[in-house]
DNA sequence: GTATAAATTGTACGGTGTACAATAACGATG
DNA sequence: CATCGTTATTGTACACCGTACAATTTATAC
């Protein structure tokens, strides 16, 4: 690409390529990402990428983890509930400064670093010091991640992108001519929430947060684990999967 | 294709397509399923498929309303908390029976037909008669569909399919040689849980189901939904959020 | 039997990931 | 200072992808 000799020292290397990928998928969408596109737009060749990362999926994985670095919260915050809000709080903001990478999210949630186990670590021990132990420890666990990036990897989720419009017109027609007699609920229900539930929404989070959603959401699920708890205190194990 | 001129009538439909589209991803993977693969198996010219279906991903939407279809519990079941219970069962019954469709929910679960709209009614009307009310009732509705999608898709979510044995070799030697003094908690709980958490897992639901955890995530949700229900009942609207 | 619509063939283009070889730049060593 | 091995990048190549578009066949209706 370059044809004068600078004394430069090495053009890439991996934060560069990590940092290009993201601001490619925030502006362009993730469709309009690719490793030769973040080739390109570092003026290199795009079998140079590959110097400094194996492949595409690598890639993706990178940048989820940079999405969500510094995700979490101090581990001395008064209660475990708070604690877990906050975490659950965090992940969404993460997520919401770069809402294309949602869909990236399930696909790389696994541990590549260590970086990964500490948050493991982290996760599980405010659940122990809740008082859960094991074998609902690691139930609780999971329910906490999982309740992590159920919400939100969702809500941030891609809607059609190709025939938007066309697609958006179809659905607010047909919800506007709801019949009454076959969708008592949705109907009654219609206008208040326009555009502001799951499957039958045309935006998606970037264009239409759903905050209160998910606050009751988490709260839901810190209720939840309080209550699970509760019983795995007062009662022997085996009940509470029944 | 064909020399010869059989009275044939249309070899494709809409039903033939989506059905092979399935048979690819589960047995191909998400990664060997394509237009033209699709069109390979049905001994057609790729751009046939486009008569049938607008583009890629309305043929991956009406796929993952194939797997989904059939997944609404009856309706008059007994309680409110067994009827949701039931369906995010349902649902993870559905996805695990072609768990290679697991990434594309997020990106597909919009009302594209009259179908869908259908369940959200019945989801709705569930949490009326359980005793939601506006605004409260939407978030509860938000809260069951991320709880639906949430545990599942995560749980088939793939792992990385490149270098599979050496990233599990790697990920499972770190977590034998996990410091104990960096992480007390999770190494305490070694090995009773490998490869049973999300993150610090090496195989997906397909091969490791996560059955006993998913009874505790619906169990707290449908908890935290009752807390949630009672504090309404008791209390101002405006009071929860806090 | 012929016009019309439905369905499929066939061609073409610009994009993708990435294997692989050739080459340049650089740091250490003689 | 020259040489050599490592590091980093250029350059070529291939098989695949989605899909726009025109040509052609097949089925249906009049």
């Amino acid at each position: 690409m370059r044809k004068t000799t600078l004394p430069q020292q090495p053009a890439l290397d991996r934060q560069r390529i990590i940092q290009t990928a993201l601001d490619l998928i925030d502006t362009q969408g993730l469709a309009g990402f690719s490793i030769r596109q973040v080739a390109k737009a570092l003026g290199v060749y795009p079998t140079a990428i590959y110097w400094h990362v194996p492949n595409l999926a690598a890639l993706q994985a990178a940048v989820v983890a940079h999405v969500q670095h510094g995700m979490m919260p101090s581990p001395d915050l008064a209660s475990w509930q708070d604690w877990l809000k906050q975490l659950l709080h965090n992940f969404r903001e993460k997520v919401k400064a770069h809402p294309n990478t949602a869909p990236l999210i399930g696909a790389h949630l696994s541990a590549n670093s260590e970086v990964d186990l500490v948050q493991v670590e982290y996760i599980l021990g405010k659940l122990q010091e809740a008082g859960f132990v094991m074998p609902a420890l690691l139930h609780a666990y999971n329910t906490v991640v999982a309740a992590m990036t159920g919400f939100t990897t969702l809500e941030f989720a891609a809607q059609p992108e190709d025939d938007m419009e066309n697609w958006q017109q179809q659905l607010q027609h047909r919800l506007d001519t709801l019949e009454s007699g076959r969708y008592p609920v949705l109907a009654s229900l219609l206008p208040g929430v326009q555009n502001q539930g799951f499957i039958f929404r045309w935006d998606n989070g970037k264009q239409q947060p759903m905050d209160t959603s998910f606050d009751h959401y988490t709260e839901t699920v810190i209720l939840g684990l309080e209550q699970l708890l509760a019983r795995q205190s007062t009662r022997p194990a085996e009940e509470i999967k029944a």
